[in-house]
DNA sequence: AATGAGCGC
């Protein structure tokens, strides 16, 4: 309007004018002449019309010598008699894919449901804030101090999937199915019952006979330790005391058996021994958590 | 000399 005789100082005005470059015209006749038109603002402020003509030829100096060659191949079938090259008007040239690497498949996914949104925002109003199922106070339910005293939620009370504080819409099978998390196959409803072939009668891994070593080398790995005590019974369990930086050993172990009969005597065989040049040390293990 | 990780509402 009135700033068009107005000398452009603002560098976004110039990026303006390159936003709009109004191309009206693209094609490619049969002769692989690609014609352009495009009006544009020169430096005086007009419109000006641009016309561009490219002859889109393969250069021998940028492809393979033996592509380039086929350029110059006589034609056959329904091409026979029409002169070497690709006939632009049957001949389209693929336009360029962008390809896109990302890690994992999340990525992929498209914008989220309506439901997984405001399944979100409902986790988001709740972030942060941890309340008991058992209590009530700020803890998570594993922490709970009135844990054994309080009825449990292992019983039938709690089914394990869709809880009984889910409101019965939510039944639906799709929801049963597609609806959350994993469930693993010992907590799924129609599955078998939980460890029917793993666990065994009356204990959590946490109190499994447990042995502490100390006194190892600091690179002593998990396995040396299994193929050590694996000897004395079924080892169900290597713990390598680490730093968390340097991933280093911090010269300690746990070892947990399945019989506490093995434990015992791998503790009396073990304990006092040479390993690595070092002379192990072998306790019974305090359990990591008081309750 | 030396006593474990993470899950999660």
């Amino acid at each position: 309007m009135a700033s068009a005789g107005v000398p452009k100082t603002s560098w976004a005005d110039d990026v303006d004018e390159s936003e709009q470059p109004a191309k009206v015209e693209d094609y490619v006749d049969e002769n692989g002449i690609r014609t352009t038109v495009e009006y544009a603002i020169n430096d005086e402020g007009k419109k000006v019309k641009i016309t561009r003509k490219i002859k889109r030829t393969l250069q021998k100096s940028l492809v393979e010598h033996s592509v380039a060659e086929r350029q110059n191949w006589a034609k056959f079938g329904q091409e026979r008699g029409n002169k070497p090259g690709p006939d632009r008007a049957t001949t389209t040239v693929g336009e360029n894919v962008s390809l896109k690497i990302s890690a994992g498949n999340k990525s992929s996914e498209p914008e989220p449901s309506p439901e997984q949104t405001l399944k979100t925002n409902l986790a988001r109003a709740g972030a942060g804030k941890v309340v008991c199922r058992l209590c009530k106070g700020e803890h998570f339910t594993a922490k709970c101090p009135y844990k054994d005293s309080l009825p449990g939620l292992d019983g039938a009370e709690t089914p394990p999937f869709g809880g009984d504080d889910a409101p019965a819409e939510t039944s639906a099978a799709p929801a049963a199915t597609t609806g959350g998390k994993y469930v693993p196959p010992s907590m799924r409803p129609g599955g078998r019952g939980a460890g029917e072939s793993m666990s065994r009668p009356g204990g959590s891994r946490d109190d499994l006979p447990t042995l502490r070593i100390t006194n190892i080398s600091e690179d002593t790995q998990e396995n040396d330790l299994r193929d050590l005590f694996g000897t004395f019974g079924r080892v169900a369990r290597v713990y390598v005391g680490r730093d968390r930086e340097t991933g280093a050993g911090k010269g300690f172990a746990f070892v947990s058996f399945e019989e506490r009969a093995n434990a015992q005597k791998a503790m009396e065989k073990m304990h006092g021994r040479g390993y690595d040049n070092l002379i192990l040390n072998i306790q019974w293990s305090q359990p990591r958590e008081q309750r």
